[in-house]
DNA sequence: GACGGGCGTCCCATATATTGGACAAACCCA
DNA sequence: TGGGTTTGTCCAATATATGGGACGCCCGTC
């Protein structure tokens, strides 16, 4: 009755679908509390009306949450109506059969890169990174190209330290990151061999807005053996594909 | 200050979601108090907060609002983990492809009949209905189906009046309604032709739950003129993938 | 130029949503 | 069996979000 802070109800809800996309599974409520440092009663009441809403679902067998079926259709709606992802689909599609890769359109979420869609070419079973899973910006073709508009100031204030260490334990220096980000800017495209992954060659290319700035990316996934001649190829049909998709988005 | 009900910030969110998946096209936020009865204050309040979140996004050329990235994002992890979408999905991509025709995940939401999912065959460039937009029940075949598990009285309830007159004008008799659904029950399909649609035919077999309750349908959409050959060989082919997608969601 | 209408922001009062706590029932593991 | 944990529900108190109103601004129209 004296201590603790109070937080408004709806900043709680996102605070639950952020949690909820971290977890990428259904969380039981308690459990919920504890992530979040938010009363339990708070949140049996906030999960309570989200549920009746259907924007989240229990699961009947251990009465965990999710988000429920209201999200999807949310989510379509937006994806249809967004000029981006709209014109963006058949893009990927055409890159994605026409190539035999996967094709992905990629773009900043707060200091993190994530892949917002995807398509894999008919002969291809890789296993390709998710919607929506947070990638840091180091890692990532697409993520030296979503930069280019910041200064290094602010690329160095934005990027965790953590982030500059791959998956396998080899650490990025930030000075260099910060010249490819130049050069990625300057080139128009970017390609790396082996750097998330050993074995995986990641070509991207910008869509830019109208003041120039990168919006989004086009990439393309593939494995690591590939001929120059094809990688040229592939870089051709992506530069092509996003340039058109820059003038879709104005 | 006296009069005026107030209302939970939560649940005019909820209402802001709603109008804007009715509305399909981004809303000035005077307009949506409008239409919400909300006071503009409030409305200036929550948008702020939810598209700080990125679950709203303003068009910057006239302040309207839409769903944000984050829609998309909670909404693809819902159907990548959703266990009656995920394994729908490739069950619509075969039945699509394999029978040239658009094959849909249907169910019910509130008093309505919406779609949840959607592939359209090679050749085909049919408008099939948007993922979901509310459809009344008795204009499609699913609607049949998925109200087998529900008493007459239930039904009648629930319809209301005005969703038995269809698109040209026609009028379904609540009785003749009843016994479609019933057949439609027994049966384990239903076939509709011409019935939205003078030049469509729409066949729907149902996903069943443990208990045996219709919780979704798969459907073809195809020309009225098909031959019956074709027609039984689509039902054949549709009640095998909804068999197999019962299974899945045990 | 005056006018009407919509937009975006700010401010205060109060109705109420958030909160901590308490409770019984269910659960798990020893 | 029995102690420790978790679950879902309920309650009363108060911090605060909601709602009403007023303000200046911009933009079309008359």
């Amino acid at each position: 009755m004296s201590s603790g802070e109070r937080q408004s109800g709806v900043d709680r809800v996102v605070d639950i679908f952020e949690e909820l996309l971290r977890s990428r599974e259904p969380i039981r409520i308690g459990e919920l509390a504890r992530r979040l440092e938010a009363p339990r009663s708070t949140l049996y009441n906030l999960v309570n009306r989200l549920v009746a809403a259907d924007l989240l679902e229990v699961m009947d067998d251990d009465g965990s949450v999710f988000f429920g079926r209201a999200m999807q259709l949310y989510g379509t709606a937006y994806a249809e109506t967004n000029p981006l992802q709209r014109h963006a689909r058949p893009l990927l599609e055409t890159l994605a059969a026409g190539s035999d890769a996967t094709a992905q359109l990629c773009a900043l979420r707060h200091d993190k890169y994530v892949v917002l869609d995807s398509r894999s070419g008919p002969s291809l079973f890789r296993i390709t990174t998710d919607i929506g899973v947070p990638v840091p910006l180091p890692w990532t073709a697409s993520g030296r190209l979503l930069l280019g508009h910041s200064s290094p100031e602010q690329i160095s204030a934005l990027i965790p330290a953590d982030d500059y260490t791959l998956p396998d334990g080899r650490v990025i220096d930030p000075q260099d990151f910060l010249t490819d980000v130049a050069k990625s800017r300057d080139d128009g495209y970017c390609v790396t061999l082996g750097l998330s992954d050993r074995f995986t060659c990641c070509l991207a290319a910008p869509v830019r807005n109208p003041r120039g700035e990168a919006v989004a990316t086009l990439c393309f996934v593939v494995p690591a053996d590939q001929p120059e001649a094809r990688r040229l190829e592939l870089l051709r049909r992506l530069i092509e594909a996003s340039d058109r998709l820059s003038r879709h988005c104005r």
